[in-house]
DNA sequence: GACTCGTGGGG
DNA sequence: TCCCCAAGAGT
């Protein structure tokens, strides 16, 4: 059987789709590799930015290997799912050891790299290699569920295997670079989520959801659920040279690996958050001051940031490798996470109440 | 299979 | 203001 799908795509794609991305540039395995990461569940727009100076600072992927983490944390701050960057970090040095500073042109190889599933593996064969491999990004399932009418939503097994399915069903034998960038054109500039212009779709006639007019019904929708709210406090203690604490929050877990402002347990009361300070930081403190909170929200829940300052000095030797006091402007060039950067340098959210 | 992991854009 | 969701992967 005949597949009219490919063709028609990369006809549209040689006229309307993006050719001029960054990453499309001086286009290695490496720099391939580095912008899908960073292109994982984040906006092409948010990415560009990033990229530049990441890739300025990192031209190559020895230099991501031996670089301090805590360098590559402070290059991905503001972007989000730092095991991103971590599992970067850990696939550079792996590729430098296992595969001799080459990628492998082997999608089972690839994967086996931290941070590399199934998706990215096929961009990066198609990508750089131009090597046939199917990807399914969430442009590709939009366009999919669409043109093949499938319920569901794609976060279901069954619907997510019928996806891969037609995926590599369309995915012809050549120009397989060109394909892969086009189906995910079609999704970021006609097939959009809502609203999509199917009067500039290449597939408008084979299109099955445009055939019934019912473009809005696919994807399905996920199910919604309540976001629960959680409370901490951060706390901004001082010391007589006007300089903040800052801990390293461990690696896993929200914002891993990143530096912030240290966090008691929000079951204590504003009254005993001197105490507790002491104890566990090995302060001598001050009285603390509530500072006008704000609510951060995530993927799956709310939290609540409730900020006190507090005076304070180093009883003993605080000084480990998880604790270090600086300067404000010092503490902004770590990797920090948006919120604390913005309590650190919005002076509205510094407010005493 | 269900959770976890961030931040910003758009409706 | 609130919700969904974006070039997904790991546990």
């Amino acid at each position: 059987m005949t597949d009219s799908f490919a063709p028609a795509l990369l006809n549209w794609f040689d006229e309307h789709g993006r050719h001029n991305l960054p990453w499309h540039h001086n286009r290695t395995a490496y720099r391939v590799w580095v912008s899908e990461i960073m292109l994982q569940q984040t906006q092409v727009a948010t990415v560009i930015p990033y990229y530049q100076a990441f890739m300025h600072r990192f031209p190559d992927v020895h230099s991501l290997a031996l670089a301090p983490t805590d360098d590559v944390l402070s290059h991905w701050s503001g972007l989000g799912y730092y095991a991103r960057a971590r599992n970067l970090q850990k696939a550079a040095q792996a590729v430098v050891k296992e595969h001799n500073g080459e990628f492998p042109r082997d999608q089972q190889q690839l994967e086996a790299l931290s941070g590399i599933g199934r998706s990215t593996a096929a961009a990066i064969l198609a990508q750089s290699y131009d090597i046939k491999a199917a990807i399914l990004d969430g442009n590709v399932k939009r366009v999919l569920a669409r043109y093949h009418a499938i319920t569901g939503w794609p976060g279901q097994t069954a619907v997510l295997q019928k996806l891969w399915q037609f995926a590599e069903q369309h995915t012809p034998n050549d120009r397989i670079r060109d394909y892969t960038q086009a189906i995910m054109d079609l999704g970021a500039l006609v097939c959009t989520r809502s609203r999509p212009s199917c009067e500039r779709c290449p597939v408008q006639q084979t299109c099955l959801a445009y055939a019934n007019n019912e473009t809005t019904l696919y994807p399905g929708s996920k199910p919604k659920k309540t976001k629960p709210e959680k409370t901490t406090w951060m706390l901004i203690l001082e010391d007589s040279e006007g300089r903040i604490l800052l801990q390293r929050r461990p690696p896993s877990g929200i914002w891993g690996g990143l530096w912030s402002l240290p966090e008691l347990d929000p079951a204590l009361g504003e009254d005993e958050l001197q105490q507790a300070c002491e104890q566990q930081l090995g302060l001598s403190c001050g009285d603390p001051q509530r500072i006008s909170g704000f609510r951060h929200t995530f993927s799956h829940y709310h939290l609540h940031i409730q900020p006190a300052r507090m005076s304070a000095e180093p009883k003993n030797r605080v000084a480990d490798d998880n604790h270090r006091w600086l300067h404000r402007d010092q503490a902004l060039s770590l990797g920090l996470p948006a919120p604390i950067r913005t309590l650190l340098t919005d002076p509205e959210q510094t407010t005493l109440l």
